[in-house]
DNA sequence: CACCAGGCAAGCC
DNA sequence: GGCTTGCATGGT
């Protein structure tokens, strides 16, 4: 990858195992937008980005030099050779399908605390809803700022959050997640839960602790330790991967938790990587309930 | 063809 | 089994 800087753009020239759509439609982030020339725009801290590519080409618009080192580098996590773990997943014949179908795919190095509401809104939901009520937060309860002559909004802090009641919260209309949403807040306020606990617990105690907030259980706290914490040797199973690994694997229905301790062993420390190139070639298959006998 | 009723969507309690 | 909300779906 070569890294130049054009009037106020970045471009990434030789780029590989990066592909903006495989990123952002493989479920693992929800403030990233598709724009009509297939480029897009999504809000990440307190930084708004529109980036586009072409082929092993990528523009990221209106940016320094020192925030793509400092920041999107990171988030991006172009640091991570991808096609290492590509090679070693394609041994298995299922993973080499859903690679080739979302060869791009890398896993974002996201906060936690926007994971842990992100998350907390997805259960039971879709993904153009969960979307709605996301910007909806952000748009009523975070900070505004400007980029390339348009307004966006942060994320909502934890303090922003607590500071609510419930009759606040009613504007997102997240239903009866608010006041899970505001449970979390409380919780990540009082320091009760904070990034350092969690960061300095191994998997096992990180989602103890997630899951002692209201609307958090295994899959969500699965989501935060592999989204927002890079513990890459978590396996999220939502009913999509539950019916691709079923499909793939099983040929009958199987329990969450043994489909989980099958894709540990298969799989190992890679087994987020994993769980990403299948939700995506699930999700672009639309491997539904009817594709199971 | 408009309209409505019932089902259901990245789970959790 | 219930939970909020919004929407695609099929029936009227």
């Amino acid at each position: 990858m070569n890294i130049y800087q054009k009037n106020n753009n970045i471009i990434l020239t030789d780029i590989h195992d990066f592909d903006l759509y495989h990123i952002f439609e493989c479920g693992q982030c929800f403030r990233w937008d598709k724009q009509d020339d297939d480029s897009y725009i999504g809000v990440v801290a307190n930084y708004a980005l529109k980036i586009s590519q072409k082929d092993d080409c990528v523009t990221l618009y209106d940016t320094s030099l020192e925030d793509f080192e400092n920041f999107w580098f990171g988030y991006f996590d172009l640091d991570r050779d991808y096609s290492e773990i590509k090679n070693t997943l394609k041994k298995d014949v299922v993973l080499n399908t859903a690679i080739n179908s979302g060869q791009g795919i890398r896993l974002l190095k996201q906060d936690i605390w926007e994971c842990v509401v992100s998350f907390i809104i997805s259960a039971s939901n879709n993904i153009p809803r969960i979307k709605k009520i996301i910007s909806s937060l952000c748009q009523n309860f975070g900070d505004e700022f400007e980029y390339m002559g348009n307004t966006y909004y942060t994320f909502p802090t934890p303090q922003k959050i607590a500071s609510l009641n419930l009759e606040d919260l009613a504007i997102i209309k997240a239903g009866f997640r608010d006041k899970y949403i505001l449970d979390a807040a409380r919780k990540f306020t009082s320091n009760e839960i904070n990034n350092e606990l969690l960061e300095n617990s191994d998997n096992a105690a990180a989602k103890e602790m997630l899951m002692t907030i209201n609307g958090i259980g295994n899959k969500v706290s699965d989501c935060i330790l592999l989204f927002g914490m890079s513990r890459f040797d978590t396996f999220p199973v939502d009913v999509w991967i539950k019916r691709i690994m079923e499909y793939c694997y099983f040929d009958n229905k199987q329990k969450i938790p043994d489909i989980i301790s099958f894709s540990q062993d298969k799989f190992g420390v890679l087994c987020g990587f994993a769980q990403q190139y299948l939700f995506f070639y699930a999700r672009e298959n639309q491997i539904d309930a009817k594709s199971i006998i």
